[in-house]
DNA sequence: GTTAGCAGTCTTAGGTGGAGAGTGCTAAAA
DNA sequence: TTTTAGCACTCTCCACCTAAGACTGCTAAC
């Protein structure tokens, strides 16, 4: 039997992934010949797969079985999809509305954008909390709970807010504090971390205290990674037919409640733009050995972004998962850019 | 046979119960006889289990098999552990030490407190954000984002934090808008929703927008009864072998995602204070009719409080459970207590 | 009221056989 | 050389059975 790929059995094998991607149950040459009008008998198909199996692009689960996509396969098919797989015009114009419905509230829309994407994809979906490259103070305000604590407000650029309990050795009054607030405005505004740290004012009331608390703040968020993100649906995705042994379903659990999942997650995500997938074994990550990664960043470019990803078993819809991606992206950095318009 | 519970009787519930939280597993007469010291053989325990049976503490899941508790059996074991049990005192100096080791922020005592009680218990703990019965204006800010859109950040009692982005008609200058939150802030202090909807300050660029935001705000907050609860442990919980068909263990996943189980949770929560349990059936909700759930409030009686609760099979370790509650509850109450101490 | 002894009941695991699905192979046809 | 038909073969899946084991229910004696 020859080998190479020709163009019938690329064809086959593109048929056979989206068999299973959709029936969730091994191909048989049957099938493709019956359903699919390629011409040829299903012996011929037999002939093809064989080849198929060869060259790694698809396995049986045993002698004499239909067969399955291997990573190898899911990866030709994903390549063999067209560059600009986009949503229907109209679904896409669905999908922005509802983000226009919603309250202008930045976590709102990030909540939905996982909750959107999980329901289309019918699996898992995240969404990072946009981050900028280096923050820059805007503004904090000072809020005195009782005479030795204090709430500090901080607000960063691309209306990040961070809140932190302060408690003094002295007892120090609403005034002093609003009068440290004012002082302090004026003279951070538009800082980064380290030029805030550099800085010495004159000794005031707490106000060491606060400056210090500032700079860590900020510093800790230019050095986080990824936030606490958004996950959604993780139920569609166990509810799929891979997750039966119980095991399988605590491992994920395990997983996503792990810290520092998500880090090693992107570990290997390429500077290219665009929506990217991360097909099984190509995973750094045993643990993610049977599971597939539709991502994109999003955000505005050398300013701020963050992470959205639709995860999935290998055997997931990487055509919708890969618009849907798409499309969701877009509509969240046309938001992000709308607030941060200034910066 | 005679009817009615002789103490022994008592005595063999008790130890049927308390086997069958640890093992799983159906309890036969002879375990009983064997590892418990009662003077009697596995007959006379036979005669026993068979009035309980009769009497609807336990059943049988077919005839001649051990035996295992139903909720009434739940109950008589819960109400018969005694009222004060309490984690050892140096269990307690552990658990409280944690919450000091941490950040003051508040979010994070309370997952620091979800997460604690998951663990211990070994099933899903959950934890509401504390709520005060009406909320008051401490503060706001308003941050320009650019000229048509600016960041309003809300500090209500307790420490509270709600921000919005606010966008005008008309080009508005941060100036501008720190005059207007000067104004606001001096004229809303201490007042409560409905106050500020009354006040009517004269127009100025703005105002009106602010205001009403700031309004709304409020009274959604005072309307909801249930911010998102923090849930953790939800693994730990599913890992227990009740849930091995994975049709059980994705309802559960669903009724969690879903909005307002909470409250449908709580529905029946007794005005009375300290450690209360719902043993499966005794709750309202059909979905839960196989969890149990032990729960308390947590908080400044009459000012702020909120829930924190285990949440795991009718087959759940009460003791534990309940006194792990305990002491949660009695550390964030004072956690709590000690932020909002001049409210 | 309690106990020993034993028959009886139900589960569980392991094994067997037949039906069905689908391939591999071979030899012939194109 | 590629394609095809036909058939033997492999493997799963399901239903059924059996034997072992775990406990109880019952009865009669203590």
């Amino acid at each position: 039997m020859a080998r190479g790929l020709t163009q019938r059995r690329e064809t086959v094998l593109r048929i056979i992934v989206a068999e299973y991607i959709a029936k969730a149950v091994p191909v048989a040459s049957e099938t493709i010949s019956h359903n699919y009008s390629l011409g040829v008998s299903p012996a011929t198909i037999r002939n093809d797969m064989a080849c198929l199996e060869e060259e790694g692009y698809i396995i049986r689960p045993y002698t004499s079985a239909g067969c399955m996509p291997l990573d190898r396969g899911y990866r030709y098919y994903v390549e063999s999809l067209a560059e600009d797989i986009e949503l229907p015009l109209d679904e896409q114009r669905r999908i922005r509305n509802l983000f226009y419905e919603v309250e202008e509230e930045f976590e709102s829309w990030l909540k939905l954008a996982a909750g959107v994407m999980a329901r289309l994809v019918r699996n898992a979906a995240l969404v990072t909390f946009p981050k900028s490259s280096q923050c820059r103070f805007r503004h904090l305000e000072l809020v005195s709970i009782h005479e030795f604590l204090a709430l500090l407000v901080l607000v960063l650029s691309e209306a990040v807010l961070r809140r932190q309990l302060l408690s003094f050795d002295e007892p120090v009054t609403q005034g002093q504090l609003t009068n440290l607030a004012n002082r302090l405005n004026a003279a951070y505004s538009g800082l980064t971390s380290s030029e805030i740290s550099a800085k010495k004012l004159e000794a005031a009331v707490g106000e060491e205290r606060v400056t210090e608390a500032v700079a860590d703040i900020m510093a800790a968020e230019d050095e986080k990674e990824y936030d606490e993100p958004y996950l959604e649906g993780l139920r569609l995705m166990l509810g799929q037919p891979e997750f039966v042994q119980k095991d399988r379903m605590l491992n994920i659990m395990e997983l996503m409640e792990a810290k520092g999942w998500l880090s090693s997650m992107f570990a290997q995500r390429s500077s290219g733009g665009g929506v990217q997938v991360v097909i099984g074994e190509e995973s750094q990550d045993e643990a993610l050995r049977d599971l597939s990664l539709v991502f994109s960043r999003y955000g505005v470019p050398r300013k701020v972004g963050g992470t959205i990803a639709v995860i999935g078993p290998t055997r997931m819809d990487y055509r919708r998962a890969i618009s849907t991606v798409g499309c969701v992206s877009g509509v969240l950095s046309d938001l992000v850019a709308g607030v941060c318009h200034s910066d």
